[in-house]
Formats: structure tokens, sequence, C-alpha cells
DNA sequence: TTACTTGATGTGAATTTGACACAAAGCCCT
DNA sequence: AGGGCTTTGTGTCAAATTCACATCAAGTAA
């Protein structure tokens, strides 16, 4: 094998990180300004190459840190991309994630290799460098699909969330007209039919209207039911 | 960037393809014996380097067509490996692909890199080379997720099948229990109320009990049925 | 012709989904 | 203090779907 070693030891492995956070009714993803060639001043996915010596997963869980601070932060990988030409300098292979980001909890802090970093509105976005496009529409879509049938959706939302604000992240992700997409009662009986997401008996303060009831997001109690056979869904 | 050459572009990317099959009554999986070093002798997955300039998924297809003879299978990236050691000749990364195979299609053909090939009982595996029992898996649990809302267990059949086929092919990768698992009649109810899924009018032969019906899936009437909003599951 | 094996088929109860509208709570303003 | 504004919170019924369940039919083999 060792006779391979000049021929294949040759490509460079990245890490692209969808960042996604909500905000009031708006899905978001966290991008940055290049400051580097190539693709400088364009707009980019928040990557980086991953170290000689470091796991892929753990490259991702460090660029999202220099970039936000966070820690133990949802992160899951949903493909690579390793099309030959896709980067100019050589062969680049790119491993994509997304992260599920509290957006109240980020600090601006872009890290050395961004100019700005900026959350930018998923429904309109412009032309991105690299295939970046290409990797925040996978993303975006297993998304979609995950929110569907995996309590992941609190990830976005404060520990303490109103079950309105809940529907809204729904209805963001899945890409649902508020009006026709889920009927507020319907959701309702189904969201509180699943016993992990518990009522606080406290109300929101200081809004011009009814102050709506605080719910959370109980982790253990999911995860009791999940060992009992209990199915996530919608 | 070109300063970062020597630190970065020292990787070596490889493919890792589990290919199922699905014989009589079990599913099954095509494994190589290594005939090299690292994990000589061992039962592997069929992989390979990728080539310098060649796309990931080609690299994929070229396996598969090497190993098998075949061409225009399904074939899906599951997940990237990354973990610093799990190569003990260098940094290594693999992608893991699964594909469904027609089993009777099938000749073998061991590629230059094993002594031989079989396929193996999913239900009934030894300890792999590397990291292949974890790829396996997670290509397994894929497979078991994707089985139940894309109609691809069609890919594992010969183009004509029966019913009892088709139940038994999801029986063995939902792995469920042939008695307590799918009810004969909701499934085949179920399936027959999916119209892209046609009866032929032919029936087995050479069988020593009531011949079945042969059916075949109609790939045509299946996207048409999607592009008019129409979900598969289950 | 009989026995054996597997194929084919329908009904009714239970559960789930989906549509739908009005009163209640708190703030703001006058 | 009262009226208006905004958003919250709640129940019923029809329709659709799911699930459990048993018997006759078709062909081969002896």
């Amino acid at each position: 094998m060792a006779q391979f070693s000049h021929e294949f030891f040759k490509t460079a492995v990245t890490v692209d990180n969808v960042i996604f956070g909500f905000d009031e009714a708006d899905l978001k993803v966290l991008l940055i300004k290049r400051g580097a060639e190539p693709y400088v001043n364009m707009w980019a996915l928040p990557g980086d190459f991953v170290y000689p010596d470091e796991d892929i997963d753990a490259a991702t869980a460090r660029i999202l840190e220099e970039l936000t601070g966070l820690k133990n932060v949802y992160l899951e990988q949903v493909r690579t991309f390793g099309a030959v030409n896709r980067h100019p300098f050589g062969r680049v292979v790119s491993v994509a994630y997304f992260s599920l980001v509290k957006i109240s909890r980020y600090t601006v802090t872009p890290a050395s290799f961004a100019q700005k970093a900026k959350w930018h509105s998923i429904s309109n976005l412009q032309e991105l460098a690299f295939d970046h496009n290409e990797i925040l529409n996978t993303c975006f879509q297993t998304l979609k699909q995950r929110i569907r049938v995996r309590p992941i959706g609190f990830e976005l939302l404060p520990p303490k969330f109103t079950l309105t604000e809940l529907q809204h992240l729904y209805e963001a992700i899945l890409e649902l007209n508020p009006e026709t997409g889920l009927d507020k009662r319907n959701f309702r009986k189904k969201i509180l039919s699943m016993d992990f997401i518990v009522d606080l008996n406290e109300s929101q303060e200081g809004v011009a209207h009814r102050p709506a009831r605080l719910y959370e997001f109980d982790k253990d109690k999911y995860e009791k039911f999940i060992s009992e056979g209990f199915n996530f869904e919608l």
C-alpha cells in the first residue's frame, strides 16, 4: 500500500456547516462573507479544513464554536460532496453538516477566516461560493424530513416557548403557508398528546394581548418514551 | 492557500459499498475476503480509493461494476466515516454507500483487490475489517428507513415478482417476525392500492402448490403519481 | 381421489385525521 | 373604568385509515 501514497494521499477534506436558527417567524442560516480567495467577498457556508489529527465530527463542532461560541449544539452529518472540480485549488472533498442553534444565544464572533457573519433568511438567498447553494439546499431538505420524525425543533427555540412559537417553527421549516398549513387546534392536540412537552404553568409577560402559556421539552421523558417503543411523528 | 497544501492535501478518500441482495427469505450483503494488508484474509466491504480525477459517486459505481458486472444499479450515499485512526496506514476518510442489486443477476467476478466475494446473510455477520461493522450497520439502518418511504424494494427483486416475495422482502429488511409482522391481507390491500404495482396476468410455473400471480413495478407510473403529489409510505 | 401447500380474498370495530368557530385574557387607550 | 384590540385556548363530529381476523381456491404429488 505504501506505493499508493504518492497517488492517493493528496486530497483535502473540509467540513461545511449549515447553521440554522429561528427568529420570529423565519428560518435563518448563518453565512460568512469570505475574506480570502477563492470567492473572496462572496457569502459562503462556515467551514474549514479538517486537521490531520482531528475527527471530522470534531472539526464541525470546532468551527461552530469558533464562530458562535456555542458548544453542545445539535449537529448532524448530511452528505459528502466530492465532485472533482468543486474547488478551484485542488481536490477538496467537503462533508456537510447542519446544526440547530438557539438564535438568541448567538453572539457575533466572526472567526479568523471570515470578514463578517450574518443570519440570512432561508427564503431569500443569493448565490453562494463554491457549490454551497447545493449543499445548503440538501441540508435544508434533510432538516425538513428530520423535523417530522425527530423532536429536534426545540433546539431552535428558547428553553421556554409557547405552542404558537412551536407551530410557527414547524410551518417555517416545512414551508407551509401559515393560513392553510397547520390547524391550530389539531396541532396542539397532537403536541400535547406527547407527554414530554410539559406545561410550566407560567405565562408570557409584557405582551399586548392575552399571554400564552409556556412549555418546555423534557428530553429525559422523551427518551423514556422512545425506549418504550414510542415513535415521534410530526 | 497554496501555503496550506503541505498541511492539508494529505488525506486519502475511499468509498465503501454495502451491496444488498435478497435471496429467498434472507437479506444479504456482498463481502470480499481481503487479499492484501491491512486486515488480510478478513471479510470486508467492497471499496477502493477514489481516483484523483474521479467523482466520488463514480468511484462507487465503478467498484460495483468491477465486482458484479452490473451497471445502472440503485446507489445511495449514506455517511462519511472520518475518525482519525480508522485506517492503520494513514488518514483515510471513507464515504459509505449502499446499493441494491437483483441477486439473480449477480455473477462472481472477484475484483483484483479481493480473493473472493460472497453473499453473507445480514443476520449472521462476523467481525469485519476496519470499522466496516459500523458502516454496514449504519447503512442497514438507513435502508430500513428508506424502504418505508421510497419504493426501492423492487430493486432487490426480479422484474416479475409475487406479492408474497415482496412481503417477505419487507419483513426481512424491517426485521419483522414473519408470524407477527405484516398481515397478508392488509399488506396486499395497501400495495395494490398503489396503482404502479401492476398485475401481469401471469402466474408462476413449476411450483408444487397454487401458483401465484406475477406483478411488476411500473416506474413511469410511480413517477407520474409522485409528480401529482402522491406520497409513498410503507 | 385425496392430501398437501401456498394463494387469494372482505368485513366490521377501533383509531386517527381533519375541518371548523367562538369565548377568554391581558394590554392600551381614552 | 370601559371598550377595543390582539392573540390564546378549547371540543365535536364526520370521514378516512388502520387493524384484526378465517376460509375457500388452485395446483402438484402420491
